[in-house]
DNA sequence: CAATAGTGCAAACGAATGTTCTGAATACAA
DNA sequence: TTGTATTCAGAACATTCGTTTGCACTATTG
């Protein structure tokens, strides 16, 4: 159980301070920086601290570069700079979503992509995207050219609305989840439809939708 | 005419640069990285087109620290950092939004806020936004919870989703825009609705809608 | 107790980096 | 042309800042 040993205050502190100050001057703090705010007394426990921060996975050091600390996110990636999504498909009625099929599609590359809000991917770590084609969401009050962003992932909790693969329909759609028993609902989100019922092995969630975004102009 | 004097090319790489520079690493690039990247003899050459570029407002300095270059948004605000949009009010059917009523509230800071992507900042400038409470909406796809991002301003294009204020209603709604001679013509985003017909200085406009963002779970 | 790892402190070193100085080449207007 | 502002070059300077070294204190373990 070497998971978490308790993080001792002051490397807490640090690491707050270092989002902070980042995120009021958009650059991130020195050494020094970081020594007077936490009002600690010499550099070389600053760098220690880094340096213990570092090897827990908190951050990336550039050696021999000013302000070289780089915050990481929940995947360890960098957490700067435009937090772009990629579109990964389109998924409309009826329709398989192209990226699930050809699975064997290239690492990547020649996806559209969308940019969300930071705070997004350091809460809920890897997402991507679809954008919606057609108006067969509208009862999920979801428009035709709306994107929707994507926590992919096989699990979903009751009520939440999640990328459903109907398998034997050989259909994708959005709609909220609510497992019941050994069959699963799946509701619109305009109440006044009537919901889908399916068998649960006839189910495959493909993530959880945690935002819809709806550009205009 | 003071206007635009031609930027040298120059001047042009070093400012491309540095947005390029930014955003490959996180961090500002330091006189000697521009010097590198662009191939000049002289940090003081570097330096000197800094100082152009600063009084040009394309960036800002901070005097002695490392990378304290800052690039400046078309607002003439710093483009770094979490871009959060102030929720002002609330819309809700026939209701006024507190905001505009109370316009003498305090300059800000208690209001809630929106992460919204930068890049939408970048492209509108001043935003703000107001969350939506209520169905009365749901003609325009906009649901209860829903965040409507705005961009400021007292004028709007045909088609260009607006926030209306209707005078003599004392009503705020989320419409389509459209000039028909001396009157407004309001037509909801479903086009089975019937649209609304105003004389022109019945309405004031006090924005256009860029996005409606909807977050789940 | 001794041994060891973890943490904190002070001081100094050296590389990285912003700044300034002097001069010259270039462009442009009178 | 002449003069003036702009732009560039080279070098040196001053500060910032990452890094290292040596030592001390504490807590835990055997």
């Amino acid at each position: 159980m070497v998971f978490k040993k308790k993080m001792p205050a002051r490397r807490q502190q640090i690491l707050d301070f270092i989002r902070e100050f980042r995120n009021d001057n958009g650059i991130p703090p020195t050494v020094r920086d970081i020594q007077h705010a936490c009002e600690i007394s010499s550099t070389s426990v600053v760098d220690y601290n880094l340096h213990k921060l570092r090897e827990a996975g908190f951050l990336n050091r550039k050696p021999d570069v000013a302000r070289g600390i780089e915050l990481l996110d929940a995947m360890g990636q960098p957490d700067f700079g435009p937090h772009k999504v990629q579109i990964v498909g389109a998924i409309a009625a009826g329709q398989p979503i192209p990226a699930f099929s050809s699975e064997g599609s290239a690492s990547s590359a020649e996806f559209d992509t969308i940019e969300v809000a930071p705070e997004l991917q350091r809460r809920f770590g890897e997402l991507y995207a679809l954008s919606v084609k057609g108006t067969s969401m509208i009862d999920a009050l979801i428009d035709d050219g709306d994107v929707v962003i994507i926590k992919p992932g096989q699990e979903a909790n009751n009520g939440d609305m999640v990328v459903a693969w109907l398998v034997s329909q050989e259909e994708a759609t959005l709609k909220k989840f609510y497992l019941e028993g050994d069959r699963v609902r799946l509701q619109p989100a305009n109440s006044q439809m009537e919901p889908i019922y399916c068998s649960a092995d006839n189910v495959e969630i493909h993530g959880k939708v945690v935002e819809v975004i709806r550009k205009l102009g």
